[in-house]
RNA sequence: GGAAGCGUAGCGAAGUGGCUAAACGCGGCAGACUGUAAAUCUGCUCCCUCCGGGUUCGGUGGUUCGAAACCACCCGCUUCCA
């Protein structure tokens, strides 16, 4: 019995973009899909209820956050994470593959796994791929990601290498690992830098180990965007057509509509909820910053063609002057916003796929939200 | 009426002879943020500017090669005593 399904339900005939359906134990939701984070069992600043009323499908979590804080066995003993932080929909666990690069600084790389420093105490600590799995298991989400090594841009072509084959290696242990495989999918990813023939060959041994899903990782660290999508699309190619594809760690919308052209189904990001806390907001005419001294006055919605609770009922003068405040409320409405903005853009993105006219509501999306010709 | 203390950039507050156009915080103006050590971080914030220049530290006058800093008087504020 396999925990997580995928059906492609319809293939855009002018794009080549799909939708489909991700049936999961926690409930079936349609892609691509964008998927909100709640590393520490919280989308920061949004209750449940608030997802479920923007359209979340599935919501992340980190295994490393969680395995320091409050402890893998506390999420176990509250019956699992949905319970946990009361999210009834389909959850995912990242790996603690991405703290390899974002806690570059603190840990260290063997055969056997990573040693990291806990950063809320200073104890030497360390993740393996089995120890990932069993952690994950413990955490309990529906999806979760093999242990990788995210590595940083650019790479030495080497190192690259390196890395990638014990990536491999490491994919290999922890689906062996998985204890659950009835309730949790485990998915491989896909590194190799900006390296073609890694790419592919890491894809294809990927492939060969019969993942329910596959990711692609290394990307958005700090490359520019040719070379994201390139990486992107060596990556994809060598991937099953009918397996689910999750591209980790994008969200910035000219990456998510590109992604959907290269028939990604998943992406996460923290940016609509960081940004929304720092005053940036997604609208369909562009990003723009609440906190400028233009927007103290300005009574008008946010953006008039979202759907979403801040903009039914608040004014940008009000998130202007909450976010000058430092209230509280104004980082909810601002984060709800955002995450909104993303998975209503998926929705929109299905729908133009479903009516084969994706390449021209990509087109008039990128124009409308003032990025250029070439989508940057 | 007497005594003591204080007055520094939009605000708060360092500085008590040259390294000071003047720390730091707040406020203000911008920018960044992509599998979250991020309700964070970066830059600018006296005036004119390309180098550079011009005016500042309650006011006026002095001491000094040189003062926000020392002295005198004046103005204002605070506290205490009557």
């Amino acid at each position: 019995m396999k925990p997580v399904t995928f059906e492609i339900t319809h293939i855009c005939k002018q794009s080549g973009a799909r939708t489909g359906i991700l049936h999961t134990p926690h409930g079936d939701v349609e892609t691509p899909m964008f998927m909100p984070v709640g590393t520490q069992a919280t989308v920061k600043f949004i209750s449940p209820e608030e997802l479920y009323d923007l359209g979340a499908g599935v919501v992340l979590a980190n295994t490393y956050h969680l395995w320091l804080r409050p402890g893998e066995d506390i999420v176990a003993k509250a019956g699992g994470v949905h319970k946990f932080m009361n999210y009834h929909g389909p959850m995912l666990t990242d790996s603690g593959g991405f703290q390899v690069f974002s806690l570059a600084d603190t840990r260290k790389i063997s055969e056997e796994g990573v040693t990291f420093k806990n950063i809320l105490n200073g104890d030497m600590l360390f993740l393996s791929p089995e120890k990932s799995i069993q952690i994950q298991n413990s955490i309990g989400a529906d999806i979760i990601m093999s242990f990788d090594e995210c590595i940083p841009y650019p790479a030495e072509r080497d190192y690259a290498e390196v890395s990638m084959l014990r990536t491999l290696r490491w994919a290999k242990r922890g689906l062996d690992a998985n204890q659950r495989p009835d309730e949790q999918a485990v998915f491989g990813i896909v590194q190799g830098g900006d390296y073609e023939d890694l790419r592919k060959y890491c894809a294809e041994k990927l492939v060969e180990m019969d993942f329910p899903g596959y990711a692609i990782g290394g990307t958005s660290v700090g490359e520019d965007k040719e070379t994201m999508y390139r990486m992107v699309r060596w990556s994809q190619e060598k991937l099953p057509f009918d397996k689910p594809r999750y591209l980790m760690g994008v969200g910035a919308v000219n990456d998510l509509l590109e992604a959907v052209s290269l028939n990604i189904d998943m992406c996460d990001c923290v940016l609509p909820t960081r940004i929304a806390r720092h005053g940036t907001l997604m609208t369909s005419q562009g990003r723009i910053n609440i906190r400028k001294a233009v927007y103290k006055d300005d009574f008008t919605t946010l953006d008039p063609e979202c759907d979403c609770y801040c903009c039914r009922n608040y004014t940008k003068a009000y998130l202007n002057h909450l976010h000058r405040a430092d209230e509280g409320f104004g980082t909810r409405l601002m984060s709800i916003h955002n995450t909104r903005f993303l998975v209503k853009l998926m929705e929109d993105a299905r729908r133009a796929i479903r009516e084969d006219r994706y390449d021209d509501f990509k087109k008039e999306t990128l124009h409308n939200m003032k990025f250029d010709e070439r989508g940057f």
